[in-house]
DNA sequence: TCAATACGTTTTCTCGAGATTTTTGATAAA
DNA sequence: TTTATCAAAAATCTCGAGAAAACGTATTGA
């Protein structure tokens, strides 16, 4: 939506003052679960981590807020959002509410040029999802980024800024939960699969096709979910 | 979402921090127009003009960009968001899409305590719109108020925060299109008959008409301000 | 007259220290 | 053992000053 809460996620865009470098730096350590959900975040502690002023490190963290990735609470400091399974839930309907309707209109209105980066942002996934495939190492955090573009590129040519906006939104908490799940357990799902059948079914702008599957494919996820241990989310509580 | 960015729309709740006083009061003042859209805000001036320290207001100006009323460019400070017919067209049709969504959940799962909860903000509704239209002064403040407490009411019940959320930002984002439009002129349509529609076939559990009548609704506030003078929005550009 | 450069001013960004509030831990009472 | 009270410790919130960057203005040269 603007400078601060987009750092443009095909370029990393250098951080252009130490609050925004410090924001990067945090979201993904959220993300990756490196700060588990409900983890007390200590700005005394924090600001030694990340090498800046306590002043700094908080604005980074007000600025995660923004992102629902953390939750502060006036007056007793600030804590990573919470996880639960009815969360994911919610976030997984209401992506597939508006990451449908993106398509449909960009499907719609996507011209040769939305085409022509489709192409090529599923080219790059498919090149990423053949060397997870042959079990590469270190080449789940390229999947991540190339997966998100593709997702991205699927709705580029999508009008509505607002729309791109909360989908950018709910796209990064589901991430955080599938990261924190999904990878550590081997996927048994051809995702492949389905990223080409949606690419093809957009790109031959057949809507009712492209979105049904589309929604299908985020939908899988949720299932994949239910079938962690049901202590899973219950753990996530608090750190202390 | 939390604590911070939704500080109870109903009771005002006592901000428990500086930063949070400032920030109510910084919403408020965008919002109704005190600071009109592109406006640069200058922590220097704003400090003194808000009694706080520059830090607080800085922090109090990184949550205003939670809810897209202001927009931070790196090493170049803060503005108000600008306006644009294209944006409120964009919030518009975003807006029908999730509260209509958001209502056809809500009138489902609703039971007795959400209807009753609906009739009471109705009525004060009501009553708001009565002395509005006996061109009572001073009203409007607490008519707005009671006509957010109402769209809040329709969607009370659906289990979605996320909904919820994107659409509290939503309403936030056209209150602030409404506030420096409509009311400057008078207003020609019969609103209250609106209202009471969308009412009578939310309690009567009439999915289809009361999400019809309220798609209606939102999107005819769009026709009206699309009938402001074309230079309206152009001179809100810059404060230089 | 216009463009480009250099200087001075304004504003933002950053940090560390002091004042409040919350949390913790121990002690005493029921 | 549980509950209540109170003091110490930790963390948060707040502020003002210094460093870095951006902006506006004046000067210079063509």
């Amino acid at each position: 939506m603007n400078d601060t809460t987009t750092p443009s996620a095909t370029a990393p865009a250098e951080p252009k003052t130490l609050v925004e470098g410090a924001y990067n730096r945090l979201r993904r350590d959220i993300i990756e679960g490196v700060h588990p959900p409900g983890e007390k975040l200590r700005v005394e502690h924090l600001k030694d981590q990340y090498e800046v002023g306590a002043g700094t490190l908080r604005e980074a963290l007000l600025l995660l807020v923004t992102d629902a990735l953390v939750v502060g609470q006036g007056q007793r400091g600030f804590r990573v959002a919470p996880i639960s399974l009815a969360d994911f839930e919610d976030i997984t309907r209401t992506r597939v509410l508006l990451e449908t309707e993106a398509l449909r209109q960009s499907i719609t209105r996507g011209d040769d040029s939305w085409e022509a980066d489709l192409v090529a942002s599923f080219h790059r996934l498919s090149r990423a999802e053949q060397k997870l495939a042959e079990h590469d190492v270190g080449t789940t955090e390229e999947w991540e980024m190339r997966n998100r573009a593709f997702h991205e590129a699927l709705i580029a040519a999508c009008p509505s800024r607002w729309i791109r906006h909360f989908q950018h939104i709910l796209y990064q908490q589901s991430e955080r939960y599938r990261r924190i799940s999904l990878f550590r357990q081997p996927i048994p799902r051809d995702i492949h699969a389905e990223h080409q059948a949606i690419f093809e079914s957009s790109l031959a702008h057949d809507v009712t096709r492209a979105t049904s599957i589309l929604s299908e494919h985020i939908l899988r996820t949720l299932d994949a979910v239910k079938r962690m241990p049901p202590d899973f989310f219950s753990k996530g509580k608090a750190s202390r």
